[in-house]
DNA sequence: CTGGATCCAAGTTGATACTG
DNA sequence: CAGTATCAACTTGGATCCAG
């Protein structure tokens, strides 16, 4: 997951925009900071988190947390709300890890039937 | 739902492309026609229809029967992958009801703090 | 009846440069 | 550090007209 090779975006099932999954999973295991973030999502450009941020904020899926200091630092947080979806978002990987193989073939085979 | 009034596109997740996840709750209770699906996608344009149709075939999930006889006759009918989509798509709809109040509260909040 | 062909408006994503 | 501004590229969905 998260790996440009071994794309998850095979998959039809989508949370919210392009990132808004994966931010999720990031966020599962406590808060993280904005340039946290970026690690793991590799390639996401600083407009485009920003962006995906705003609408999971917007939907009450996380929380912003701005932290007094000399430095400057902020840290998302999952909601409970945005907690409930990875119910949901296991269900879908249960079903990408049991019929990624399936969905394949049909491609391969369709690529070949193209030809 | 299929209810532009009851948007189910607030739910965060999505199958497939806008119509996808349409079709295959159609496809559910057997095959259906071309002009069948028509029906209850309301608004759906033949070439989009079309388009999601192709996507769906390309991946599996549907197949196309065209039945010959004096009058065209296509019909569309899930696979056993399409069908298995149905476990996921249900937990997409558990959640949408449990949480929609919560997600239509926050959005309500977030245009209240935007004014 | 079941689409294909064309054209177009709108939304989404990203690259790059800049800022408090 | 955590964004914003701007612009370009690409993708989607749809309108409209046409065809086997």
């Amino acid at each position: 997951m998260f790996d440009p090779v071994c794309p998850s975006d095979l998959t039809p099932i989508r949370f919210g925009d392009k990132w808004a999954g994966m931010v999720i999973r990031c966020l599962e295991h406590g808060p993280r900071r904005f340039s946290e973030l970026r690690i793991p999502l590799r390639g996401v450009t600083a407009k485009v988190l920003t962006q995906s941020l705003r609408a999971l904020e917007r939907d009450g899926m996380v929380v912003r947390v701005e932290h007094s200091g000399p430095i400057r630092r902020v840290e998302y947080e999952l909601t409970p709300l945005g907690r409930s979806l990875l119910e949901p978002m296991a269900a879908a990987c249960a079903w990408a890890e049991e019929h990624w193989e399936e969905l394949l073939d049909a491609r391969e085979a369709a690529a070949a039937r193209a030809r």
